[in-house]
DNA sequence: CGTTGAGTTGACCATCGTCAACAGGAGTGG
DNA sequence: CCACTCCTGTTGACGATGGTCAACTCAACG
């Protein structure tokens, strides 16, 4: 289980062309969605010349567990796993970061999980201790990060009932069903789910085996559930996998 | 699974005699453990008139998922069971209220889980609009309940990783010494460990079944790792437990 | 002294994990 | 261009952990 070498990302972003250059803040095609959503623009403005982008090849590291938060992040683009490891390296990740999720909620001066990119990531980062400084000037955004943990909780709690309570066939609906509805805030609605994950990160989502995983997505296929596509899954009988995904 | 009929205790509060009268939040023995420590003398005179003293017998209702939030408790006293259902009855308990945690962290207009009194349970209540209020006047307070939601958040995880990778031996030991350490906060460090729910409670926290935690916890005992007291364990061979419990 | 409910224990079994083999695509070098 | 490796994912055979079902103990309570 994870045995792959990792680069490490943090230290050597790398200069992601036009991160900055092309577009500002205000142009953020995930500002709605995330915490900066609750600064107007002059604050926007404040805010934007605190942050330095960075982006993130596949299976670089962003940060590890435990280790000091310099840094916090918001994904502007791709996907990052948030993992925790058992001494013998046994993974549970915790969740996935969608463009829009903010790293760093807690404001903690130690990182709870590690954090590395699945796809090419781009983020706004910021000193910890700057973003703190101006949160503290702006008891909106305080909120704002407020809620943003409140729903992480609440994900979690679900992720709870799902890793305690459900079968296979119901965590892989449940999955599928959660993750459709989280990538149609980013990129629309739509019955064709992004898979950019691989089989062993969503068994280690889920506290299955990748051969149980496998096995239950072949089998839902096979039963015209679902087709399984190049990087994805096509939703087809949505009906059954919202009664297996249910509450 | 959970097929007792349960009081609805929130409708009709005991009047709970010496709640109030007996002391001020100023001598409140879990003020320095709750967000309230986040108040200075003066703010938290403040509080306490908007304060609504009730207690909970054992076996009642707090309140339920997914109904309107009109109050948030501060836990002061005893243990809460907050929990998840199925919709075919099968139930997860995301965790368990000691003194000093607060229940409506999120201040969100709905729970996100149902919560029900374990012991008999005292608690400080606030109808959640005025708590709201408050709240918005004092952002330092806010930042209490940021990193309130925070810690519950890191606890979530912990809980994810317990119920996604661990085995029933370890969850086990993983439960006995967290709850040792909560207690510690509470009441002291001690080897005995108060266990006030039933083993169907943590079973449903720990996604076994009640025969599974029976059997867990004789094996331990049987190996003198545990001693089985009436409510409780003693643990005995702590390197041991330790060494179950990691991470 | 019977009833009830929680907890324990045993026998059996199913779901999911383990181990192993195999398939297919991407990248590499002769 | 082809052979080769490497990696991910799939599939099958088998087994173990933990679930199911049932019986039993014991304390609390009337």
């Amino acid at each position: 289980m994870m045995s792959c070498e990792q680069a490490r990302g943090a230290d050597t972003p790398s200069p992601c062309p036009h991160a900055r250059s092309r577009e500002g803040c205000v142009d953020c095609k995930v500002r709605l969605l995330s915490i900066c959503a609750a600064l107007d623009a002059g604050e926007l403005c404040e805010l934007e010349s605190l942050s330095h982008p960075a982006c993130f090849e596949p299976r670089t590291t962003l940060f590890l567990q435990d280790e000091p938060a310099e840094i916090v992040y918001n994904v502007t683009d791709g996907v990052v796993r948030l993992y925790r490891l058992l001494p013998d390296g046994r993974r549970q990740i915790v969740g996935f970061a969608l463009p829009g999720d903010f790293l760093g909620l807690s404001m903690a001066d130690r990182f709870g999980f590690s954090a590395d990119a699945v796809t090419r990531v781009t983020t706004c980062r910021f000193p910890r201790e700057v973003f703190s400084a101006f949160v503290d000037t702006k008891p909106h955004l305080l909120r704002r990060l407020h809620e943003f943990a409140s729903h992480e909780l609440s994900l979690a709690q679900d992720q709870m009932v799902l890793l305690g309570r459900r079968t296979a066939e119901e965590k892989v609906a449940s999955f599928l069903m959660s993750l459709r509805d989280r990538w149609a805030r980013v990129t629309g609605a739509s019955v064709t789910v992004p898979l950019p994950m691989g089989r062993q990160d969503i068994a280690d989502f889920l506290g299955l085996t990748i051969e149980t995983v496998s096995r239950t997505l072949t089998r839902l296929a096979r039963e015209r559930a679902l087709l399984i596509v190049p990087d994805g899954v096509r939703l087809l009988d949505l009906p059954r996998l919202e009664r297996l995904a249910v509450a």
